[in-house]
DNA sequence: AACAGTAGATCCATAAAATGGAACTTTGAC
DNA sequence: GTCAAAGTTCCATTTTATGGATCTACTGTT
């Protein structure tokens, strides 16, 4: 087992509840001698991929860490165009916006876009959601096929009543979600592809239930079909579903 | 050498305009036999560290990366606290903000708060300033001692013109710049430390030349202040010069 | 202040992985 | 199709990781 595996793996254990790790830590939740967890913290210290909180022996990771994300961002021509329309979108709404990608069975924001009314939704990134009980993240499911959907949910009791939600979302174009995730918080999602690279992103917009009506979700919609079809359009996406609305 | 030790040096390629690598940059900007760093990128993208673009031969940081940065911020209650006030000062004025730190002689931003105005300074996260041309920079390195400062830039020529400008910080609590790093954009920053974990960052707004008076700049360095000082009088940061405003 | 209990670091022989030069294969341009 | 550049694989050698046990440094309790 190669030590890049194991520092992954350290790496892995940051989620959305743990935001500092010790050597005990690793050595129970990574099954791992503790001999060997002590020296690969200690070799990721050194390599500068962990540092140490304060003088304690807390760990999180290092500042080299710090500009992988918006490196990710950049090399990425899809997340671009795709902060464009939601920075735009979100500033006419002031609404909390994200631009999501589904890893497996899950989402993660890789961008976001804090809202500016005196109610939003505040902005979480780094927080995963499950892919299948979010709108985000059935739009982003909606452009697998059923079968790739049924692997990837295999033995999941709740498969058809998704392949069910996803095969409207199919057709509709655009995925929403009602105090699904959190209580009293709405969301619009659409998801765009890059065909050169074979990645896909979600364009997702979240607001508070009670302030928005049907007008307002109406209005929301629409600008944001009409920025993820023009991503969808500059990038030669096939799959892409124009939102009817 | 340790593989983590390359493994960390290839991550640390990813700047500000390096979005992408190939084996052969690997090869030529780590002077490494081509051999290793084939090898290398390929635990990495293994481990996860690494992804390629599409099915190109250009790698970039894996998505395992995307949450560190989130787990780093949240592990720091300096960083969280020093977010509130920013997006506080930020949505009052509209104007772009940063939170940043210092790495030797550089300062990197760790969360940034994109503005509303229609005019304002496009945030641009990782991209790294040098410390003693930047008003965020200054701030920081205004907490240092001269001696700290003088071996942080031994043989620097502009050295004595920076002792100046630090020692000027430390009287008045605040840093300034007009114009500096980009044309027509000036910045106001403050820097606030956590003794406890002995780490310093700092609040920084910028916003466009034309487009603020004197007042303005007051009102906006006043807030700024008054956020810094709740942060040190929390924390107990007894290297905290309250601004004379 | 002495104590126990726990977390972490270090030591050691063994097992496993990295190294770098060279040969080999793939890719992309003309 | 040909060629040069880019990338991968092979090999013996050197270096590093492993995990059990032992030693040390903290934390909190009486």
């Amino acid at each position: 087992m190669s030590i890049l595996k194991n520092a992954a793996d350290v790496l892995r254990l940051f989620g959305a509840d743990c935001t500092d790790l010790t050597v005990s830590e690793v050595t129970t939740r990574l099954d791992m001698p503790k001999a060997n967890a002590s020296r690969l913290l200690k070799a990721m210290r050194e390599a500068g991929m962990l540092e140490t909180i304060g003088d304690t022996r807390r760990h999180r990771p290092g500042r080299l860490m710090l500009d992988l994300a918006a490196a990710f961002r950049r090399s990425s021509g899809l997340i671009g165009r795709a902060s464009e329309v939601m920075s735009e979108v979100g500033l006419r709404f002031g609404h909390t916006g994200y631009i999501t990608l589904r890893v497996g069975r899950e989402v993660t924001a890789v961008a976001d876009f804090p809202g500016t009314n005196a109610l939003r939704v505040v902005s979480n990134i780094g927080r995963r959601l499950p892919a299948a009980m979010s709108a985000t993240g059935r739009s982003l499911l909606a452009r697998l096929t059923d079968e790739e959907v049924r692997a990837l949910y295999e033995g999941d009791t709740a498969l058809d009543v998704l392949l069910e939600k996803l095969s409207e979302v199919r057709t509709t174009g655009y995925a929403t979600s009602s105090q699904e995730a959190t209580p009293g918080v709405d969301s619009i999602a659409i998801a765009v592809a890059d065909p050169a690279t074979d990645e896909a992103v979600s364009l997702c917009i979240v607001y508070p239930h009670a302030v928005v009506d049907q007008s307002g979700h109406n209005e929301m919609l629409a600008a944001l079909a009409a920025g993820a079809t023009r991503i969808a359009e500059e990038l030669g996406d096939t799959g892409f579903v124009t939102p009817k609305i």
